[in-house]
DNA sequence: AGCGGAAAAT
DNA sequence: ATTTTCCGCT
């Protein structure tokens, strides 16, 4: 169904899912497809949107619609998939609501949007053209990991692939807004709509064929399929002088790289973990001097630090060297030869018996020498974000915050073991003062189960963890079952979220964390399989 | 309309 | 593990 996903997107490029339903009645609707999924239904219904069949109506960003009443059962007709009705469809798209690929768009009938916003460009993190903020409640997916999600250029007015500029709060926005109300969405500037089609395209490729980079169960969702974006690496990927992804922070070429702040947010962590050997971390491959400087090392540490903690984000995730201390050039190959590693560790996507993924193995060989978690202090954080005063997570939704903290990383790519050390040191004792939420978490009424429940565990780990064992530790759970988080997320508390993303925008703002960070996106997971 | 639990099917 | 199917509840 991830998969499939995708294609609901290529119907309207602007994320909202609109099914289409003639009969209030189910019965009426019962008759879909066979063993075929909802999203298989999404896709046919999306492909057809231009043609008399299906009325797929163009909502914000990510929205798909479809005016035309009980089409679905011609679909699932047409599909040999007769059992398929809206009933079926629209319970298949709630299980996707979990795993935060939709959501409902409320207010409107049998739409559903893509969830932009919790997927979150974990490459581009810099990314801010709207300073204000202001961003629309379905923000153009490119600079989330909701590129999985190609939509189809077919019908798409914009597909001269404009490419979206977006701020690093865009995302949070969004999230805020598409978890809520519709109503409170801001205009989009046209041009700011535009997607990039074949990128888009590619991307989806990309990831579905990396699928099992990702390496392992974990992530908040724990979904195999979870992916994170594969486009970083991609050379001319986006030639679009205003797209994002002109410049590639893995490509060095001057890009976020080079960005003077937020050094832990200036490399996204997906990027490391798929980094197929040290080689290619982008580290390596920007820089060709090699600094050392304690103090911004401790700043580094702590915006680094913050970057977890706000987003959720493993420590194992963050880059290695900050961009002011870039290691020795170390290129196992010619720029341009660079294979982009989302090919290369990419095994065709295959059935779900094959998220297996064969290359584990492989992967996991090389995390093992893997340097040490840097600060892990923050291990605790993620769950314990959910403590932290609305008002402060709130700040740091520049990007989306990533609940995938937990996910893991574990190919990153080997460092000094000194430096990280050292990083540790340098920002474990520091850090407490600026952050205030770590040494008091205000407790949260809102989600007492949860939080109570997490917290114990939390700290259990992180002290497991941290401390004794630099070396990668895996984490084996989420400490909140992603079905209450999820829940949270989406049903409601709006308010929460938005606290959490100003507190987090201040708290980095505090820690030097000017920019947005990056986060996993569990919804990866959309364009996790190829759909084939 | 929509949500989500539960169980069966894949 | 995910999707499909059924169904009760709001």
């Amino acid at each position: 169904m991830k998969n499939r996903l995708q294609y609901c997107g290529e119907a309207d490029r602007r994320g909202e899912v609109i099914t289409s339903r003639t009969g209030p009645t189910r019965q009426s609707l019962a008759r879909g497809s066979g063993r075929s999924s909802y999203g298989t239904s999404i896709r046919s219904c999306c492909r057809r949107r231009s043609s008399s069949r299906h009325a797929w109506q163009q909502g914000e960003y990510g929205e798909l619609s479809s005016k035309i009443p009980m089409k679905w059962q011609a679909v699932g007709r047409r599909k040999c998939k007769p059992q398929m009705n809206y009933d079926k469809l629209s319970r298949a798209l709630r299980y996707y609501y979990n795993k935060r690929i939709l959501h409902k768009t409320k207010g409107k009938r049998f739409t559903y949007k893509f969830n932009f916003n919790k997927l979150v460009m974990p490459n581009y993190p810099f990314i801010n053209i709207r300073p204000n903020g202001g961003v629309p409640q379905s923000a153009p997916p490119v600079p989330t990991a909701s590129s999985h999600f190609h939509f189809s250029p077919l019908d798409s007015p914009n597909e001269d692939g404009h490419m979206n500029h977006y701020t690093g709060s865009s995302s949070a926005q969004s999230s805020r807004e598409s978890l809520n109300d519709i109503n409170e969405r801001k205009p989009i500037p046209s041009e700011t709509e535009d997607l990039h089609s074949m990128e888009w395209r590619r991307s989806a490729e990309h990831l579905s064929s990396r699928n099992t980079v990702g390496g392992g169960p974990h992530g908040l969702q724990k979904h195999k399929s979870d992916l994170l974006l594969p486009v970083f690496s991609m050379h001319g990927m986006y030639p679009d002088a205003h797209s994002p992804f002109a410049v590639s922070p893995l490509t060095g070429r001057g890009g976020l790289m080079s960005m003077p702040h937020s050094p832990a947010l200036s490399l996204t962590p997906t990027v490391f973990s798929y980094s197929p050997s040290p080689g290619l971390s982008p580290a390596f491959q920007s820089g060709s001097c090699f600094n050392f400087n304690p103090e911004e090392m401790k700043h580094y540490l702590q915006a680094q630090a913050c970057s977890v903690f706000n987003y959720h984000l493993s420590p194992r995730t963050m880059p290695r060297f900050p961009s002011f201390m870039m290691p020795p050039p170390h290129r196992p190959f010619p720029p341009e030869e660079q294979p982009s590693f989302p090919i290369k560790l990419q095994p065709p996507p295959m059935g779900r018996k094959n998220k297996e993924r064969p290359q584990s193995s492989e992967d996991k060989r090389p995390a093992a020498p893997q340097l040490p978690l840097l600060p892990l202090k923050v291990e605790p954080v993620s769950d314990e974000e959910e403590l932290l005063s609305d008002e402060e997570l709130d700040r740091n939704h520049h990007l989306e915050k990533e609940d995938d903290s937990d996910s893991e990383f574990d190919r990153e790519t080997p460092s000094p073991k000194l430096d990280a050390e050292k990083a540790v040191h340098t920002f474990v004792k520091p850090a407490a003062p600026s952050w205030p939420q770590f040494s008091a978490p205000p407790a949260r009424s809102t989600y007492p189960r949860e939080g109570t429940e997490d917290q114990p565990e939390t700290s259990e780990r992180a002290v497991k963890d941290s401390p004794s064992e630099p070396v990668v530790v895996e984490k084996k759970e989420e400490t909140l079952p992603p079905k209450f988080r999820y829940k949270r997320l989406w049903n409601g508390d709006r308010q929460a979220e938005a606290a959490e993303d100003r507190e987090c925008r201040k708290s980095c703002i505090i820690n030097g964390c000017r920019s947005s960070e990056v986060s996993v996106e569990t919804s990866a997971t959309v364009a996790a399989a190829a759909d084939s």
